[in-house]
DNA sequence: TCGCGCTGATAATACGTATTATCAGCGATG
DNA sequence: CATCGCTGATAATACGTATTATCAGCGCGA
């Protein structure tokens, strides 16, 4: 059963294909004419026989193939890290649909120890118009070599230059986070601890910054890595610190928890506030303060600088950092004024 | 920014577009010969550039394109219905991934009242090799324009025929359902009703179908389209029921919640089983009795018939059907003998 | 010298659609 | 009659890749 072509349609209403062409497309240029009995017989017989032009060969034509592309470094589907993308992905998903694009995941990719590759013999990226790259941490090297082959892309997630800016939508970590310093000041605040890595990757570095410049250097620096929440907790009161700014959600919550436990009072005798809030189903019981990164704007966003890019290859603005939203919790309060008696 | 071609490549090689192109597809019979060393020259030339062969064009001669197509009739991201969706996407994505093939979300389908439309205008089906369709329902009629046109395609859930049998992976609600009604029955019990829709979509009708086989046609049939959970739980207990067989996780829950409010102890009173426990985050404080539709092997064998579909399109076992496991929970129990007494 | 077989490459073509250049026919005008 | 303009259609070509037919060169045997 071969395939219904135009030039099928133009047999059966004896015309060429090339008429059959004009009036799927409706031309009515001036230099295109059909006569009005000519455009009926050929839209008679479109009609009887159900035709329809076949995409691939109309994509052929016209240069670009209204495919955005997702590369994903994990599975897109995990039950894991499934809070993480999904938000990213409705965005996507969204602008997509109102661009009329198609999204094609590139499953194909091979796994290697657990991540994927996007540079691999029989590479598929070319298969879209343009990518955008979703992951915790994107290796530079692909970055750069993305860059230098000049392929549209845009990462989800500020990223650091890689041979020359990296296109981007991130969220405005820095401000949120120096934001979030500045408020625990007002309430009288003075001794701050930043919780977590700090680094490594883009995202800890603009919070860290953030919260650089919101203590105006004096904060201390603990963390997190190989240790239980209960030993975090414990090196940050012997510090006397009256806030925590904690990395992660897993980890404020855990640090929250921690606290409870052994009758450490939040935010009583710990304030304990969190850089980055799922937008989706937080803890209820845990109601942490912080704010809140909008993943699913991030994602609209990043199909939506992918399609300028596509169409004008000078975008000026290759990097947005869209800005976090405060989340009033209950884990941010007044210190104690006996501490400083 | 003119994408790289064939011709390119055999420019900087100094051969023509040919010799790349049987490079590339490893070409080694006995009539197509290329000396080592100009195969090697191609080769370097295609790994500096990064260049892959474009999909589109390949689409054009051969007939596969290493994509799968996913079509969903509501949003692949969206909050709810999401963990409707994700267990079948991620077997999906799994097969695919096994199979080295790339998914294409037809995201660029227009919505109709909050439904997409395979059909319309500037179809862009052909892209993929073929497709996978999910949706709780999927209109009859484009069923069976998919069969008549001869597009591959495998349907998610068991399907009535369409024009001829459709390609299908489901679960055997009917077996499944029989099953848990001769539980039941084995406990002593003899009133049954089943609770829901009982037709409409084929999971509905094999359901029911499944139930009457267990009750041997004896049984009630609760409807709830329009009733709130507490008035049907109502109707059963007027009726003498003493197992409810319901047909969604959510109105099974919902009965569940309504007997406890107003103090009709589950399973004392009434046992409620449910047809569909969902495989992640069931709610604990339900523990409903029932069983558990095998999603992921759903997805992962839909990709898995649909390769096979490709390969060969006489492929004799169209329809696969897959067992449901048994959920032991806390919602059945035996009658109560005074009932009998 | 001619023909033959073999090697390694190229030219040509097909896939289905969109677009451009071209062309036949015809009436009107000079 | 020659020319022009206009209408309505067609032929030709391009898109990028895969495949088939063809071809140049060469060594070798008759």
């Amino acid at each position: 059963m071969p395939r219904i072509t135009q030039r099928d349609i133009a047999r059966l209403a004896g015309v060429s294909q090339a008429v059959v062409s004009l009036v799927l497309n409706n031309r009515t240029d001036a230099t295109t004419r059909i006569a009005p009995e000519t455009r009926q017989r050929v839209l008679d017989v479109i009609r009887e026989t159900g035709y329809a032009a076949d995409p691939v060969a109309r994509r052929m034509v016209r240069q670009l193939n209204q495919i955005v592309g997702v590369f994903t470094y994990e599975s897109v589907f995990p039950s894991t890290s499934a809070d993480f993308y999904y938000p990213f992905l409705r965005g996507i998903e969204e602008c997509a649909e109102q661009l009329r694009c198609d999204l094609l995941l590139f499953t194909s990719a091979p796994v290697v120890d657990g991540r994927r590759k996007v540079f691999h013999e029989n590479n598929r990226l070319r298969i879209a118009d343009g990518c955008i790259l979703l992951g915790r941490d994107i290796p530079h090297d692909e970055l750069a070599r993305l860059n230098r082959e000049n392929y549209p892309f845009v990462a989800v997630g500020r990223r650091d230059d890689a041979g020359g800016p990296v296109p981007c939508v991130g969220a405005d970590y820095a401000a949120a986070t120096q934001q979030l310093v500045e408020r625990a000041r007002e309430l009288g605040h003075r001794e701050f601890a930043y919780v977590g890595a700090g680094e490594g990757a883009e995202s800890a570095d603009d919070r860290m910054n953030g919260f650089r410049a919101g203590t105006r250097g004096s904060g201390r620096h603990e963390r997190t890595a190989g240790r239980s929440a209960g030993e975090t907790l414990d090196a940050l009161l012997a510090t006397g610190v009256t806030v925590a700014v904690v990395e992660g959600y897993a980890d404020g919550v855990a640090l929250i928890r921690a606290a409870r436990e052994r009758g450490v009072d939040v935010p009583g005798d710990l304030s304990v506030v969190v850089t980055g809030v799922p937008a989706e189903s937080p803890d209820a019981d845990i109601a942490g303060t912080g704010f809140r990164i909008p993943r699913r704007e991030m994602g609209w966003q990043s199909v939506e600088l992918l399609a300028a890019l596509l169409e004008d290859r000078s975008t000026t603005t290759l990097q947005r950092l869209l800005p976090c939203h405060f989340v009033e919790g209950r884990t941010l309060g007044e210190p104690r004024k006996d501490r400083f008696d």
